[in-house]
DNA sequence: CTGGAACGGAATACTTTGTTCCGTTTCAAC
DNA sequence: GTTGAAACGGAACAAAGTATTCCGTTCCAG
């Protein structure tokens, strides 16, 4: 694992190297999100490198979308463990909420999963997170402010809206998607409201798509 | 243009072939929404005919995407000036929404923008689409029952944010869908709710789509 | 100076897929 | 019954795209 800004303190081509470190994964993580199909060249020339500074750094195209998705799957769980420090359970719940669709979290894991095969350890982190997730629930529901027929699977059907936000700009991008999270949140919290239509979603509904896609 | 069950009246292989022209573009549009660039191979597969069959009704892979998605936008038209019949402006619009959502409409047409070169016809239909949509919103206004921030172009967010929620089941997804309608709807709907954030989606700022996909 | 780490990018090998082509089946008209 | 053309199935073909390898070059640390 490279830290951030791991080029500090180094020279010379060492120096080079753990930019690249850097640049490669950022444009993977900007390239695979604009499409998870796209050729590895893309990203090496979104990089401004060639293919061998790739190849050096991952056996292939697989590994590379393995750790991008792992990576996502851990900036998920690390969300989750610093909303679970909020005292207040409802800010807890929904500033998670904002931080994860800002991040675009969502398509950095569940967009990717299907293009690799995964490890055990994402097995278990993806269980983790699914537990941590459902502590931010209850604890949301603890407040009183969630409305009553909302439960853990929802959240999967509320960032997978916001994800499908997309325009060219990334910025304008995160703006709408704000957009779309705020009506989200605001049904989500009318505790009076009449209830949602047809069988909540259920466990496991949306495990499809970390099935192999051939 | 095929009317349904056109088969009616017919025989032996003319009936056969009129059974294909159905059952052709059904499994085009199952094949297509599922992946917008599955091989025209898989169509055939699905529609349990061989190649030549599609080749013999459509040019080439762009013409059939073209009439998938044109018939969309004409669907979308349809369900638009049928909504408009309707004496309030209120079930009109939500009505609309609803039936756009199950027919998967969005999908068919703004997910298919940008695998083929567009005809000047559905340039018009387009904008006339623009227009209804725009009456439709106006009028649901005029009830006093729309959020005071929702403009036309929320309506793009909706259904973006609906056509994402996918399983493989397609009653399911139905059902889905319906429950994150009904969120947003119940959101929008909330005239003393809190302004949303950020700048409003403006006009125009989802016809990127539209563009030509290499 | 120099050996090797790091790299750029052409070349390769392979897969995928749109389209064509041809032999075969089927039926309607004579 | 004969027949000619519509309709078709699917192999064959051609073009494109792309993951991976390979080799010559650059640059620095020791």
């Amino acid at each position: 694992m490279s830290s951030p800004t791991e080029a500090a303190g180094l020279s010379g081509r060492r120096r080079q190297a753990a930019l690249n470190d850097e640049a490669i994964l950022n444009s993977a993580r900007e390239v695979f999100l604009a499409d998870p199909k796209s050729p590895i060249s893309d990203v090496a020339k979104h990089a401004g490198v060639g293919i061998s500074a790739l190849y050096r750094r991952y056996p292939g195209k697989e590994a590379l979308l393995r750790q991008l998705c792992h990576d996502g799957l851990r900036r998920y769980l690390a969300e989750a463990e610093a909303a679970l420090a909020d005292p207040d359970g409802w800010t807890a719940f929904t500033g998670f909420l904002t931080r994860v669709v800002d991040a675009d979290v969502h398509s950095l894991t569940v967009h990717l999963a299907g293009t690799f095969t995964p490890t055990p350890e994402m097995g278990a982190d993806a269980e983790r997170a699914g537990r941590l997730a459902e502590d931010l629930v209850e604890r949301a529901r603890a407040t009183g402010k969630l409305r009553g027929d909302i439960v853990l699977q929802d959240i999967a059907l509320v960032l997978e809206s916001c994800a499908a936000i997309r325009v060219p700009d990334r910025r304008r991008t995160t703006e709408l998607r704000r957009r779309v999270l705020a009506m989200l949140i605001d049904s989500i919290s009318r505790t009076g409201a009449p209830d949602l239509p047809g069988p909540p979603p259920e466990a496991g509904e949306f495990n499809w798509r970390w099935q192999r896609r051939p």
